[in-house]
DNA sequence: GCCGTTTTCGGCCCGACTGTTTTCAGTCG
């Protein structure tokens, strides 16, 4: 079993301890340590052997026994009893807006319901209204509820490529500079985690309840929700979730703090909170003894009071950055403004929109000092790959317009294609006369975990290539990950002294944070590229830098934010 | 079930909203 199957069966115990009405620590003991699993990068099976699964924060005895358990059984028997009682299709019951793990047991106890289809019957037939504690309203929520889901099945989270622009597209929105001053991202969103769950916003307003009544009325809100006084939600256009906070000025720092989560953060900065005798919640910091409140209108503040150093958005995940910021030790991470230049860019000589001329001024016009035309290679017929003769044309071209135009240096490059056997798709007497070589899979995608490792790594061996883009080639609801070895893929990246692409493209991010984060840590070089193939598209800079930053990615662990000499010196060129 | 800068036992983060309630449980984030 790898880690996240061991996760995912803690977190079906948890559920099932849940809906049978179990102590809720024990359950949340089980959830914090599947969370904890879930992001832990050793593979538990080592741990295992090392003797070291204790150490794993939620992990005790209990756990520890089952885990061993999982590892060499593939369950464990306190799950294996509890799963023969419980209906076997009762999440899609929980996963209905409103119905939690009580109700559903209610309604499983009393009516009998054990799915998606009972529940809808027994909506429609008036049955749920004679259970004591429900009533008519609860009924129609359900009904209304379970017909949504029915239509949909099971949306779960959505890419942050999808729900940030819409995050953004509401922001705008809503702030009129009066009633609403501000309205900032805060969730998940603000960490940069590769998917979200909703969009959570938090706004400052003097009249919070007129605030909600615009926020609600806004266009293409599908559903309300919630209204209250502070608080409103919604079901928004692509049928995500919007939830908005407001509040004034003075506490909009503790506000945004509290919403922007991580959840396990939250939960770690309270209990640091109580032991210096404060009391920590959206409305800042509280004196215990004394009742006096304290909110903080700047996050920055409030982290200063807790006697910690601030701690930026991305790495609020509960993963030892609290104990850095204890120690004052949480590194300068890379910035946008770090950025110096784009190594993987396509232009119309492929499959790309513009001219290679329109992009380098584009780029100029960002700042940058240099920018890598990287078209794609031969046996890319969909994206019209270069033969080598158009090759050699395309770096004709380069030289003359480097000659024509000033503060951009323009490097002539590839996307060359690893094919099927790890060759390359250009022979190295040309690969050679470029200034860099990007590689990549595009063919072949199916081939089995060894194959693939095999033909990375031989690709990798090859002396003229520089940097190994997007790594996994996983897309968004279009491609799984290759099946690799990715440790063995990384090592051989750092034996050969090759650079691994952070893709920033919203549909891929790719290596996602916690490959960026182990290949860091074994000292490979990154570089964070957009694969831009219009103008518009070197904006997605951002998802990269974000994805990085979640990693703890400092300026030097990434080569294009070399200046334009010290790259040409890297690349071994004048 | 986990955990310890008051604790190896007795705590365990905090608050808004809703519905069905005369004081609160369930859900959600």
């Amino acid at each position: 079993m790898d880690n996240a199957e061991v996760a995912k069966l803690l977190y079906e115990m948890a559920y099932m301890l849940e809906f049978k009405g179990e102590n809720v620590f024990k359950i949340k003991a089980y959830q914090k340590a599947a969370r904890h699993i879930e992001e832990l990068e050793e593979d538990l099976n080592v741990l295992c052997k090392k003797d070291d699964l204790a150490h794993i924060p939620g992990v005790g005895e209990a756990i520890e026994a089952k885990i061993k358990e999982m590892l060499e059984t593939g369950t464990f028997m306190a799950y294996e009893e509890l799963r023969h009682t419980i209906p076997e299709k009762i999440e899609e019951i929980t996963a209905v807006q409103g119905i939690g793990p009580r109700t559903a047991y209610l309604l499983y106890t009393k009516l009998g319901v054990k799915d998606l289809k009972g529940l809808l019957r027994a909506a429609e037939e008036h049955r749920i209204r004679r259970i004591p504690g429900m009533g008519v309203k609860m009924e129609e929520n359900v009904l209304i509820a379970a017909k949504r889901q029915f239509a949909e099945g099971n949306t779960g989270r959505f890419p942050l490529g999808l729900a940030l622009p819409i995050a953004e597209e509401i922001s705008r929105k809503l702030v009129d500079g009066e009633l609403i001053r501000e309205v900032q991202i805060a969730g998940s969103i603000r960490r940069w985690k590769e998917t979200v769950g909703d969009i959570d916003l938090i706004a400052c307003s003097n009249e919070p309840e007129r605030a909600i009544e615009a926020f609600t009325l806004m266009d293409n809100v599908q559903e309300i929700l919630e209204k209250g006084t502070t608080k409103g939600s919604v079901i928004y256009k692509e049928h995500i979730q919007v939830d908005m906070r407001i509040v004034k000025d003075d506490s909009f720092g503790s506000l945004l703090q509290h919403f922007t989560g991580s959840k396990d953060h939250n939960v770690k900065l309270r209990n640091i909170a109580l032991a210096k005798g404060l009391h920590l919640s959206e409305y800042g910091l509280k004196n215990v003894e004394t009742g006096e409140q304290m909110p903080f209108s700047a996050e920055e503040q409030q982290y200063e009071m807790l006697g910690l150093q601030f701690i930026p958005p991305e790495l609020r995940e509960d993963r030892g950055e609290i104990e850095a910021a204890m120690q004052r030790k949480i590194p300068r991470l890379i910035e946008i403004g770090d950025i110096k230049g784009d190594l993987h860019v396509h232009s119309n000589w492929s499959d790309g929109r513009n001219t290679i001329k329109e992009m380098a001024l584009a780029a100029r016009a960002l700042g940058y000092e240099y920018i890598a035309i990287t078209d794609h290679s031969g046996s890319s017929r969909i994206a019209s790959g270069l033969s080598e003769k158009r090759l050699m044309e395309h770096v004709k071209e380069i030289e003359q317009l480097n000659a024509s135009i000033d503060g951009i240096r323009i490097l002539s490059g590839t996307e060359c294609d690893i094919l099927p056997n790890g060759t390359l798709d250009y022979g190295d007497d040309l690969l050679e006369q470029l200034d860099i070589v990007v590689v990549a899979v595009h063919g072949a995608v199916e081939q089995d975990s060894k194959t693939m490792t095999k033909r990375i790594v031989t690709a990798l061996e090859n002396e003229h290539v520089h940097i190994l883009a997007h790594p996994t080639g996983r897309k968004f609801g279009k491609r799984l990950p290759f099946e690799m070895d990715m440790k063995k893929i990384m090592e051989a990246a750092l034996e050969f002294g090759k650079v691994l692409e952070i893709n920033s493209s919203p549909q891929r991010l790719d290596l996602n944070g916690n490959y960026a984060m182990m290949a860091m840590e074994m000292g490979i070089k990154l570089a964070i590229n957009t694969d831009a193939h219009s103008p518009d598209q070197f904006a997605n800079i951002r998802y990269g830098v974000g994805t990085a930053r979640r990693a703890w990615v400092k300026p030097a662990d990434v080569v294009n934010t070399l200046d334009l000499k010290e790259l040409c010196k890297l690349l071994g060129i004048p």
